[in-house]
DNA sequence: TCCCTCAAATCATATATATGACTAGTTGAC
DNA sequence: GTCAACTAGTCATATATATGATTTGAGGGA
């Protein structure tokens, strides 16, 4: 057995230095969803190992979601479904249980500003870039969200045009950025809203608001964002599948 | 390779009918956390296949959380953690995210009876044991749950002694019944509180509502409990993680 | 009794190899 | 031009085997 190509962390098994290496080149590009990584035999003979250690590697990135094996055609990284992450990441449904369809997204600020303290806290910086954006359906307002991003990983974000801002985020950090979400952390909660929030989401103040903290991670287990989602406690439905 | 052994669905891989049989090991019982399975290479000699396809029919069950490899001495079924489980399956925490002690149980009504629509169309019978339950903290009544088993499964279960109670379900389905949860899927929303649920938290009729309404699933994948609960919505947080 | 050493058992890692299944592109007959 | 047949490449399954790491218990010595 070799022991260290571009070596992260020596001394680990190889399979686990194999599957380091292939996430630093999903994390810097150098493999995207365009084309298929290597054969698994031909990673072997770049890597001096095995092909079952390979496999194993890759087992690895599969299990994580960050792969995707098709059998007879390749291996690829795999495109974040964001059209299924809306779902993955924001389980709301109807009362009578049927997904939602994508909300219409209307930014209403960007700005470079001081983090309030639990996105400082959670983001470990001051230093972000605050969006504050509604979210509709059909016109009807359901969702206020206030979101931080750490300025130095998001440089620019607040400048980006307003055509290249899409209904997701999620999308843009992985575009623009190259952040990839890889889990969230959501706790839900009851209040009742503010005159201010009341307002964008067309409710009175005081009405009951369900309230969604998320902080979100990138595939280094770093966090990268932290927001607040505010909506109408009424018709309300968040779903959590639990393993 | 050989072909069939206990055989369930035939034509699939040598290792998803182990991993199966396996399954089912666990699930009757013969496998219990109190001994180490058979060790990798007698399991590929009763059932004639290489160690490597064992070890991916265990791989399967490890990464399911049914069972637990310890190096050097052997692998075992996994005892379910239920102190744990309170937090995995009722991650609701403090306001400042502490998590909560476990709570007391305080068992109101048990009885045989016919299923509320949404429990019969869960569970698919109309047959259920329904057992209604106040957990509290510090004497303060925090969560208020009516709980539908169906009786096929859980027969008696109206009937065990109050001794044997304790304040978790899932290790009593577990001991008394085989059942072992293995997953759940929650719902939370808000609502107001009714005259009775009123009552039984101590709060007002018509005061904010959180409610969790789960179902909870086998190692095999039937549902086996639908349940509701409900507590003030005030200070109510559900903590999920999504991956 | 206590502690150390040693050996057996067991899982963990790794290699090498063979065969099957599936995909995608190419070739060739019509 | 169309379509079927073929083929090379790739992942999927399976075997056999070797070596390392870790645990556990048995013996032995102080």
């Amino acid at each position: 057995m070799m022991i260290g190509f571009d070596a992260p962390d020596a001394r680990l098994p190889a399979y686990a230095r194999l599957r380091d290496t292939f996430t630093a080149r999903i994390a810097t590009g150098e493999w995207t969803p365009d084309h298929p990584i290597p054969s698994e035999s031909r990673l072997a003979q770049e890597f001096d190992v095995s092909v079952g250690t390979v496999r194993k590697a890759v087992d690895g990135l599969v299990e994580e979601g960050l792969l995707e094996r098709r059998q007879g055609s390749g291996t690829r990284v795999r495109a974040p479904s964001f059209s299924a992450s809306l779902f993955r990441f924001f389980p709301i449904r109807e009362t009578d249980g049927s997904p939602v369809s994508i909300p219409s997204s209307q930014i209403i600020l960007r700005s470079v500003t001081q983090a309030p303290a639990p996105a400082a806290s959670v983001l470990d910086t001051e230093d972000v870039i605050k969006i504050v954006r509604l979210r509709s359906l059909s016109d009807q307002p359901v969702l206020f969200e206030e979101i931080y991003i750490p300025t130095e990983r998001f440089a620019g974000f607040d400048k980006l045009p307003e055509s290249s801002l899409g209904p997701l985020l999620y999308p843009l950090y992985f575009e623009h950025f190259g952040v990839m979400v890889k889990r969230a952390s959501d706790e839900v909660s009851f209040g009742k809203a503010s005159e201010r929030v009341a307002q964008r989401l067309r409710i009175r103040a005081g009405d009951p608001l369900a309230v969604i903290e998320r902080t979100a991670f990138d595939i280094e287990n770093r966090p990268i964002e932290w927001r607040v989602a505010s909506g109408s406690a009424t018709n309300f439905r968040y779903r959590s599948e639990i393993n």
